[in-house]
DNA sequence: TGTACATCAGTGAACGCGCGTTCACTGATGTAC
DNA sequence: TGTACATCAGTGAACGCGCGTTCACTGATGTAC
């Protein structure tokens, strides 16, 4: 084991991923974190000062990944859609923090800036709708689409088809 | 202090719902339920057997004021969305609980059964919509709503009036 | 090319704390006769 | 009306544990000259 690893900021988050998804973001600890990134107990402190900066960190990634994805959906509506939830579920450890201030830096600027930048791509979907409430109303939908089939509380009847049902919920919003 | 407490059951649930309240369902302690309610930090153990028990019940509470809230708003689609965001903010506590389903025990039956009393409910109010996706999409749209609401995330020109804004983003669904 | 030194990354021991659960107990209540 | 007894609700001490954070430290790396 090398004194210096490298890039221990990269595997501590990789790890709060990991224990994230295994166990919720309640359940991560720090030592936790630090003994899957095969490290001394201390030595995520260094890289994020303390635990709400790990969180604070990783919420900043989620927020960049789904600027990506958005913005791959093109102008799309529906699409944009389908592309908002598809990151939730790929992505639930993010997804799940970048929606719990409570556990994280809720001021931290690179934070913020990450946030802005994705909710710029969103809003530029619902640019052309009718309905003043259309931004609030697509991004309630898939959110709490994405919220719903995460956390296992729709109907089985759903399918599993993650994208077809995305892609049928979005629909119905204006009936596109 | 008497010996017995006389409704010790309802007051360790009160004490979670201003515990959880005050600093979200993962800062909830057997120990610091018991304290709020005055009593001895094992008392709490003879009600509930253990602390997902308390959320379980917490949950159970939840799921039959939710029926009742969307009972009230009678057979209209709109109004019964906006009753389930109005019992979403009004009950933060109770409505957290209820979609994190680690933290509870997930297959009581008492639970399951308060969950299928308001789902039919809800099922009621999207019977005649013409997507079948209908169903899905108003409950991921007010969910949605609900949660976004409750984080904070939504953008402050939305204004303070819930009932206003809810209403809002419900009529969006089919433009009614 | 070599050396001195500053800076950075990670260590490991120690701290004090609050937690969930178990346990033998005691006080209070209700019921049988 | 009184007494014996079973049941129930709550107590308080004890257990072992994992936690976040602090701290003086050491090993590794890079830079100046």
């Amino acid at each position: 084991m090398p004194y210096h690893h490298g890039d221990l900021r990269r595997a501590v988050l990789t790890a709060a991923v990991d224990a994230i998804t295994a166990g919720g973001s309640a359940n991560v600890s720090l030592r936790d974190l630090a003994r899957r990134a095969g490290v001394s107990h201390a030595a995520p402190v260094h890289h994020f000062g303390d635990k709400a900066g790990v969180l604070t960190a990783l919420a900043e990634e989620g927020f960049d990944l789904l600027a990506e994805g958005l913005a791959a959906a093109g102008d799309d509506f529906v699409e944009m859609g389908v592309a908002y939830v598809r990151f939730a579920v790929t992505h639930p450890a993010h997804f799940e923090v970048m929606f719990r201030p409570d556990t994280h830096h809720r001021d931290d600027p690179a934070l913020s800036a990450a946030r802005s930048r994705a909710g710029a791509i969103l809003a530029r979907g619902a640019r052309d709708k009718p309905s003043d409430y259309a931004e609030v109303a697509a991004w309630s939908l898939m959110h709490g689409f994405a919220t719903l089939w995460l956390t296992g509380a729709l109907p089985a009847s759903l399918g599993d088809d993650l994208t077809a049902a995305a892609r049928g919920v979005a629909k119905t919003l204006f009936l596109d």
